[in-house]
RNA sequence: GGGCCUGUGGCGCAACGGCAGCGCAGUGGACUUUUAAUCCAUUGGUUGAGGGUUCGAAUCCCUCCGGGCCCA
């Protein structure tokens, strides 16, 4: 890793065998890594088309995996290319001398194109046999060997691109992610949403409660940091009557990691004018069943074994009943912060004594809850404490209109009515940034220019952020967020490592 | 934050106080339908880093650097 990047190829046999072979092509006067290939079939091309192409000239181009199977003056090999394996089989009687010395400084891992005829082996598998040979990349490292693959759980994070090579399922997962975030523009264009993008670098990050990461603009000299939310800037393009208005992108929180966190991840945030929960509600479950249909084509997936149906609707369950059947408390009973602390602690939770209501209801939300709501859920009715940005109840102003889906144990979805009296927003915003100069760094801070915003008029608008990554770890069955995401956060490594 | 596990050649693993080994890959040789090709021969290791215990440490102890799982 990182210590042979600065000293390369000292004491390193397999190394110093593949710039041998290097060097030995330059000498046939081929160069190693000419410009380009024109390939005329895709592995798949080639398979599926077999009867037409039998015996036809074909051009087809990969990395050579798996193992070159050396036979005197013949031999066979894989190459991979974008859709799968194609076999090559080298006979020097077709490749002249030439070819066949070309043929044999060829390693696993290099990149050729092949000219060649299409034609069953005897054993019966479609193979492409090499006229001609056209050396296209070195590989001068080896690749993971191919019986036992590469299974070291950092090794495939790391580097990530050999985990790519040597695991297909992994290529399948990425693809399959990219068609799931397709699925999703697509689902939300058809319902006229307009796609924008909005600032990550913040001079205020606020929207959600978490802790940011900062940075310095030199040019500003001033403190920015990166956002926690995308909402209170699409909340801006509502005031600005984009009427439907979402945007897929990378947020950050500077906090734990773990099986379901990353630092940063990929949330779709999506607002619409004249909505409210319920229908934000219908969104989510339609939104997630299409995505499932189009991707795997069918709503029913396994999580850890066990049938996991997306198909709505999802049962709704008020957030205080669920807490009085895993936890026995009704935090209606308690009004204020010390003796709900002292109830959810009877229930068994360690609580911090600096610990408010909202934030031992969450507590024990994700303790004893969040972890039972396998099959989708949508929680619905939260306290009002716990949710500055959401509308009350008109019936019940101590709750707010918001719901969180769970699947797999997981939240993947939070929503909102959106709370759209600047008055009520001044009010519960300050108190937000009075927990936050007290020193509750999770409570939000207070931007201004978003309240100012929604004093010249808001629409009643439904509100929505969707955790994509924990989406596709459902749609996947993968139980780490790492596995989804590919270049997960790792600790930086030293060279002694 | 706490607990448990883990780091040995490029990759996958063994040795668990007594000569650091195996498979694959690599190298040399045989082989013109193999697909974990086969057969013969063979190179490669400061056992994550540092310290300690011991006649002797990959193995036991401590610290540090990574990684995984479980719990808060």
């Amino acid at each position: 890793m990182a210590d042979a990047v600065k000293e390369p190829f000292q004491n390193d046999d397999l190394v110093t065998a593949r710039l041998r072979k290097l060097a030995a092509i330059r000498d046939l006067g081929i160069d190693p890594f000419p410009r380009n290939f024109d390939r005329t079939h895709l592995s798949s091309q080639v398979l599926a088309k077999f009867e037409q192409l039998e015996g036809t000239t074909v051009h087809v181009a990969g990395r050579l995996v798996g193992a070159i199977r050396h036979m005197g003056k013949a031999g066979f090999a894989h190459l991979l290319d974008r859709d799968g394996r194609i076999q090559v089989f080298f006979k020097r009687d077709v490749l002249g001398d030439e070819g066949f010395s070309l043929y044999r400084l060829l390693d696993v891992g290099d990149f050729i194109g092949v000219e060649g005829t299409p034609f069953r082996t005897k054993t019966g598998d479609v193979t492409v046999e090499a006229r001609e040979i056209t050396f296209l990349a070195k590989a001068i490292r080896p690749l993971p060997e191919k019986w036992h693959g590469l299974t070291d759980a950092e090794t495939r994070q790391r580097q990530r691109y050999l985990d790519l090579i040597a695991n297909d399922d992994v290529r399948t997962l990425f693809d399959n992610r990219s068609r799931a975030i397709r699925a999703i523009r697509e689902f939300l264009h058809q319902r006229d949403f307009v796609e924008v993008e909005t600032p990550i670098l913040q001079s205020v990050a606020a929207g959600a409660a978490a802790r940011p990461f900062s940075t310095h603009s030199n040019a500003l000299d001033d403190t920015l940091y990166l956002r926690i939310a995308i909402e209170l800037y699409l909340k801006r393009c509502i005031v600005g009557g984009i009427e439907r208005v979402f945007e897929i992108g990378r947020v950050f929180r500077n906090e734990g990691l773990s099986f379901k966190h990353n630092p940063e991840f990929t949330m779709m945030e999506l607002y619409q004018a004249y909505a409210d929960y319920t229908d934000i509600m219908e969104l989510v479950e339609s939104l997630v069943a299409h995505v499932a249909e189009t991707v795997l084509g069918m709503t029913r997936v396994t999580w850890r074994g066990e049938p996991i149906d997306l198909a709505p609707p999802w049962p709704r369950r008020s957030l205080r009943q669920l807490l009085i059947d895993h936890t026995g408390v009704d935090y209606e009973a308690y009004r204020d912060d010390a003796s709900l602390r002292a109830a959810a602690a009877t229930a068994g939770l360690g609580v911090d004594p600096a610990w408010n209501r909202a934030k031992v209801i969450d507590e024990l939300m994700s303790t004893y809850v969040e972890p039972r709501l396998i099959t989708p859920t949508f929680v619905v009715d939260y306290p009002t404490e716990t949710t500055p940005l959401a509308k009350r109840r008109p019936d019940h102003p101590e709750e707010v209109e918001r719901f969180e889906a769970y699947i797999g144990g997981m939240e993947v979805a939070n929503a909102f009515t959106e709370l759209n009296d600047p008055l009520d927003q001044r009010v519960r915003l300050e108190e937000q940034a009075a927990q936050h100069a007290a020193g509750d760094e999770d409570a939000q801070a207070l931007d201004w220019d978003f309240l100012e915003a929604i004093e010249h008029g808001m629409p009643p608008t439904g509100g929505l952020g969707l955790g994509i990554d924990r989406i596709i770890m459902v749609l996947a069955d993968r139980q780490s967020i790492r596995d989804v995401i590919l270049f997960p956060q790792l600790r930086s490594r030293d060279r002694d490592g």
